[in-house]
DNA sequence: GGTGCCTATGAAAACGTTTTCAGTCGTCGC
DNA sequence: GCGACGACTGAAAACGTTTTCATAGGCACC
């Protein structure tokens, strides 16, 4: 019925171990090379991958786990995986788990059966909490948030460090009263949370934090809610682009113009920051140098298996817009 | 060195055969299931997909090619169908084009490699119109952009209506000089520009449009150059979001306002066109939809093959906002 | 009590490759 | 001229499953 390699070799009058070899890069003579070109054009031969994958015990795979594509930083290291990945041979296997642990868990089985190569992973802090190194027969890649130290490889940004930047850029434009409103899943988050809590006490201010589920709807139910409390913060710093986007529905939706009624800062540099009137001041994630990193890593740790965990930590760049506009 | 399908079935004191019974649907005594399972536990079996696979001769695993990720509507529309892939207990592997024809092919051919199950594909315009069914050996459905009749089966929107129906809003918001930007690469941008040609002519009002690679780059300095000349339009279609994105940077970039200084409408209601001050009247496509509609398609000719070929034309709806207010 | 049928099971074949192993042939060095 | 060696090739094993095929046993029916 479909054509095999069997066929093939009957087309080329040669044995199927020199099509074989003629496919890969074993040595086959020049001749019979193009015999087996021409035997391949000739039967229309497409190798079939799972075969292959099985008796060469490697799947040339690479599974990309995400709580969610549509979260546009997700979207745009799922590109530069991506990228990588085939420009290296592999191919992607994409999972969105919903934030859901038991999706997650899911998810890592499969990429087990499927024998992957290795696996770039952004985790819910309570997965990441026990994810055990010797559970998996490949390299795990921790992106965006992190497990335990000495666990696995991993690329971060500096979550610290960035939550403080916007505290001191709020401070140097004359705000006091600022909030902090942080997603309630992910290790990232409490990083960020960590960085604006540090700023806030060494500038002796006094910190006002929330946390909510990090998609649009919640934050923006939070946020309209403190927006309509008597002691309305006079800035407000949130964790992600989807809270953000929330922060400004609700904003919108009261009334409440930024930064007269209320600076707005946050992460993620997507396109639209800057389209909305004033621009949002953003944390600049390097998205591309993100993913490619994963997979820097993940091909690291194949050809070097017992070097010691690594931890790439990434800058993040503040972008200051009218949205944190001098008070 | 890992576990097998013979270390369970000698842990649990049967043949393979039985094994493998157990674990799929086969007829198996209570008994010797609950042994099974026992010795799956205690041994940490986990099955090797590629060798089921190449049993079975069933990939359980459907493609996705698309042109570009970060493009909004492919993000959503991927997020459908790799919820409606995974309820199927199936994988989905991604692919991403950059609307090359070349990496069409590339993939399509690694599709077959895969003996994927199926593939659901948004192709650009010359690829679409040489795609033969009979050079594939698994359904494939055809999304946002389509064949030539006949081909494929496929989920569009009704493209050629929602063109016409953003020149009738402008027409009716008093609008006359009223120009259009399609992208060149899809015929989606084609039958966008025929609804566009045929409402202006039935309103008795002389078409001007151009054409551009659908990025947000080059939309941008068509738009800028567009702005800069004497004869300036009063309102501008364009046809997707990326588009829209580099005309709303154009506007801004050149200090003209929307509609005072041109009336601005287009395609894809994501996040963002509601948030910029005034608001993009967008021509929203059911994406969730699409995608779920695709696979749909996909397993019903799956389930019976020889049923005429389907298209499924979807309507989009308009959302009239503040960037065409009446003139 | 024998015949036939149905169910549960195991042995072994099959899926389509790659890889090992054992040559074969020509060439080189002495 | 002969042994060793290297480059190329083919036969067959191997990868880890599912599926086919055969068989054993139990049960109903006459």
């Amino acid at each position: 019925m479909t054509v095999g390699i069997r066929d093939v070799a009957r087309a080329a009058g040669v044995s199927t171990a020199t099509v074989s070899r003629a496919l890969g890069k074993g040595p086959v003579s020049d001749a019979l090379r193009e015999q087996v070109e021409a035997a391949v054009r000739a039967t229309g031969y497409r190798p079939n991958l799972s075969a292959r994958r099985l008796r060469s015990q490697s799947a040339q795979t690479i599974g990309l786990i995400v709580a969610d594509i549509r979260n546009p930083f997700f979207t745009a290291v799922s590109r530069a995986v991506e990228d990588a990945a085939y420009q290296a041979g592999m191919r992607l296997i994409l999972c969105n788990t919903g934030e859901d642990a038991e999706r997650e868990a899911l998810y890592l089985r499969l990429m087990q059966e499927e024998r992957v190569t290795g696996v770039v992973f952004a985790p819910t802090r309570r997965t990441a909490e026990r994810l055990r190194p010797e559970d998996f027969s490949f390299p795990l890649v921790l992106i965006d948030r992190t497990g335990p130290p000495g666990g696995h490889d991993g690329v971060v940004l500096d979550n610290v460090a960035a939550g403080a930047a916007l505290v001191d850029h709020l401070v140097e434009q004359g705000y006091s009263r600022i909030a902090g409103l942080f997603g309630s899943t992910s290790s990232t988050a409490e990083e960020r949370r960590d960085g604006y809590l540090a700023a806030m006490r060494r500038h002796g201010l006094a910190p006002q934090m929330r946390n909510v589920p990090p998609d649009a709807e919640p934050a923006q139910g939070e946020v309209a809610r403190w927006l309509a409390e008597p002691a309305r913060p006079e800035a407000l710093i949130v964790s992600n682009g989807l809270i953000l986007m929330g922060a400004v529905r609700a904003a919108r939706a009261a009334g409440v113009a930024w930064p007269g009624g209320i600076a707005l800062a946050g992460f993620d540099n997507e396109p639209w920051t800057e389209l909305v009137e004033p621009g949002l001041t953003v944390i600049e994630q390097p998205v591309a140098e993100i993913g490619a990193q994963a997979i820097g890593l993940l091909f690291d740790r194949l050809k070097t298996p017992g070097q010691p965990v690594r931890k790439v930590v990434l800058s993040g760049r503040l972008i200051a817009r009218g949205s944190t506009a001098r008070r």
